[in-house]
DNA sequence: TTGTAATTATTGCACTTGCAACCAGACAGT
DNA sequence: ACTGTCTGGTTGCAAGTGCAATAATTACAA
């Protein structure tokens, strides 16, 4: 039964409100900039990094942290406006590959181009080297410690 | 124009992806614990604070970081179950307050018992004193850029 | 004072989300 | 092959969200 001191929870805090407010600002550069939310960016990094661009839906839903339901809508929206398309699975009847296009990969990038400025500018410049590398354990750690349970 | 390299985009995924997993862990246990979700705490945790734990709506929005559409429909959940009411607002008509009511003090302190446990257990666990200051002054500056700029 | 603008809260609408139910295909044991 | 179970993806439904429009009140300026 772990304890909790007030300046902990205040921390807890701060982080919920740090996170809010830079996801709200990134959002609103996007819309600003006439570009698609954010989710959209995530689908279409993920798929431009697999191997042939293309990842099955579960995976997908896996990576991008949403559950199936509505990792099959996000790729209905973006099927609709032609950045992805889907595939069936030889090796599995059932499943379906999200195929990154042509147009999803241009999107990818127009969006890397404001995306790479906001997280520098609200993210990383208030960051030094040390505080890098503190950020990254702590939270590499918290990550390690949900896994662990979940076993 | 600010620069960013590789490591600061991992970091900024990670910042992410730890968010994303807390936040659903906490509202797991919430929800495991037969309790209302996240945001409801934040509300009754807001008035519990306030002078005569009361607040007008417009102030919760400013506090909660949510637009006053979703105050309003928030403050209308919460009212239907007992743990607000609404007062209207003396020096300004147009004006309401939301004001906590002993099912609601009840409420925050029930949610607060499983919640501080989460806490300590998911995120504060894994940060050592230094850890602390370094993500307090971190967060904090990026807090201030943001504010400093809608000036 | 009077008219215009700004502010507070709410509502209608379109869209997104999560849960549970569902279907088709895979898989394991008999 | 046959049966029951599991898995991948989709869909219906209920609930939550953001935007734009609205009504009521206040603030202010000519």
């Amino acid at each position: 039964m772990a304890e909790l001191d007030s300046a902990q929870n205040s921390l807890w805090k701060l982080f919920l409100t740090v996170h809010a407010r830079l996801v709200e600002q990134v959002e609103q550069d996007f819309k600003q900039a006439g570009l698609p939310p954010f989710e959209w960016y995530d689908m279409l990094i993920a798929l431009k990094q697999a191997p042939d661009q293309k990842l099955r839906l579960s995976d997908l839903a896996e990576v991008l942290l949403v559950n199936r339901t509505n990792v099959t809508r996000l790729a209905d929206r973006l099927e609709k406006t032609g950045l992805i398309r889907r595939e069936v699975c030889q090796f599995d009847r059932r499943g379906a590959y999200a195929v990154l296009t042509q147009a999803g990969l241009e999107m990818q990038q127009k969006m890397w181009t404001v995306y790479a400025e906001s997280i520098a500018q609200y993210f990383s410049r208030h960051l030094t080297q040390k505080d890098e590398i503190t950020f990254t354990r702590a939270f590499s750690a918290m990550l390690a410690a949900l896994d662990e349970e979940s076993v």
